[in-house]
DNA sequence: GATGAATGAGACTTCATTCAT
DNA sequence: GATGAATGAAGTCTCATTCAT
């Protein structure tokens, strides 16, 4: 095979993106080297060069996940914050798993992912702490545990293919689960 | 090694729960024949005589899973139609997870097992489809899908070593969830 | 590939028959799996369902020489028993190791072999120590450890390929090492 | 990275000290460029640029090695020649490989480097070729191949750990060795 | 029918060597 | 000339599956 251009930077991006196509096409347990390095275009060596071994190399992967759910939590955070209406925009947010299933098991990826790891359970917990903390401004803390685990399982279904309420109807009940906890903290006008 | 005693039953029957067991131990994705052998104190050769594929004695496995989750489905809808209290009722059902995270464990396996496999599929829908209809007759429909979501997520926190909340506080979130929507249906004297 | 007949002793004995000649050929420490299967005429495979490390393996080849290494180890002991010329005795058996110089090899691959494992560490000691045993009925201390040490020369010598002297010279040096530490204990007549 | 200051001899002696500082560790069998570089603190492409292949670089090494006992045996040279006691400067010399096992070691490790190398195999005989030259001018053939057998087996034993006997029980053994062929040469006044 | 030995595919990983930069 | 990325061969080991016994 002719070597490849020397791109390190492009590779490990490619490994690493490689890398979450086949955990959401084959589930984080099933990914294997050769998958990897198949779908990258890469030689298999290449997937050992980059990375010390497997677990690192998946660990990358659920980062870049990660990393995504982050940067969407913090418009959720802004939206709430520019917004009077908070079950519409955590409906909307939520809806958006059910329209996006790709993005859905890429999050319940991480809902098992191997939870020995203590390094992969950190980042686990990244979500639902990162929601949480979200919530917190805007309602008590009962509610923030009940939506917390409520989006659990709109992910999870969305993850599996099942249908999901549609933004209306996910409002609906995102409001009587917020019941009368909700407090608005309208971002100051500056 | 002696021949065992001619037991055909006893013997699938053996090798179906050591084969649960062994999923729960390592998870679906790293259940092997040798594994299962060994847990079921059987030879190797038992575990390919009685299943024609590994995947055959995993879905085996799975199904006997899919049977106790009916069979707690029953009792719940029993104890949903001798009480006036569905969401104090509700509350103890999901409860129970929290306190056995084994069996949690057992049905978050169920939301993660092979999706690509139809016959999987068809067991892991299942238990979803089992509970909204026994929460059919007390709810309207929004309220079940509601809780079944939330029943997603509560099992998957279960599994995953969250704290889940007590009997009380979920029963105050389902009042929540159920809104107005509760409709007692008593269950007939005879 | 035609599966070959079943035979486990036969199979096991091969694999270890073969791992001993590829110590021999390359040295204890470039032992692998591929050239001990190739050396035996099995699959791959087999080399580790009989033995569940390479490190077993290799471990398993070095029992088999030290097990010859005590039967000749016994046969000396008895030699000396039965003869009054220590000296003589001796140096015919060290006279052994320069004609039958893959028997030198096999000895020397102990002395060489991991001594990071335990295991094998206690079976390197294995030879010495008994050398120093059967020894000992004859001479004192210091003319045992001498000796153990001439022979250590000997034997590295005769698997290096360098010419090893021959019955007559080895039994002057002997005398010369022996000193007048010397002490028969004739083997009672019965 | 950097380049290095231009300092190519510097470079290169960094790498040979490196290998033998790997060889020790690991052992002549499991060197590998990457472990010379990081222990040499050159980078990767160091090592081949300096040494065409693997075995070159770990011949240069041995080579080092075997400079070092060169001098090592030019000294005993020296010392003989200026002393009465043949035997107790002998069992001074070996005395140190006792105290000082890295260099046993290090001299073991050429009694089982690779002998299918005829340039390795060439080095290899440099220490005994030596040593039976510089006891050539004390003592009779016999003596010598007697003393230098005796020295393969004193070397050995310190590189595996075992006890050495000390400066005096050496003496002892090698004036017996030695026999009545003993024959000072005193270095000629000038 | 029951058993476990036999086989080979494939898993992870290390590394000598080449060669673009 | 110097560097380290690229490649593929080979290493250890695990197993699903087949099939002789």
């Amino acid at each position: 095979m002719a070597r490849a251009r020397r791109d390190p930077e492009g590779r490990r991006r490619a490994i690493v993106e490689a890398a979450v196509a086949v955990i959401l096409d084959v589930g984080v347990n099933n990914v294997t080297h050769r998958k990897v390095a198949a779908r990258a275009g890469v030689p298999l060596g290449a997937t050992t060069q980059y990375f010390a071994s497997l677990d690192d190399l998946v660990f990358a992967a659920l980062g870049d996940v990660a990393k995504s759910s982050d940067d969407e939590l913090a418009a959720l955070e802004a939206d709430l914050a520019d917004s009077d209406d908070v079950p519409g925009v955590l409906a909307r947010y939520l809806a958006s798993y059910g329209t996006d299933p790709v993005r859905a098991r890429a999050q319940a990826a991480f809902f098992v992912a191997n939870l020995d790891n203590p390094q992969v359970r950190e980042l686990t917990n990244q979500w639902d702490a990162g929601l949480a903390l979200v919530l917190a401004t805007h309602m008590g803390e009962v509610a923030v545990q009940a939506v917390v685990t409520y989006s659990y399982g709109v992910v999870l279904r969305a993850a599996r293919g099942d249908t999901v309420p549609g933004t209306v109807e996910l409002a609906a009940v995102l409001v009587r689960l917020i019941g009368g906890e909700m407090q608005h903290t309208p971002r100051p006008r500056s």
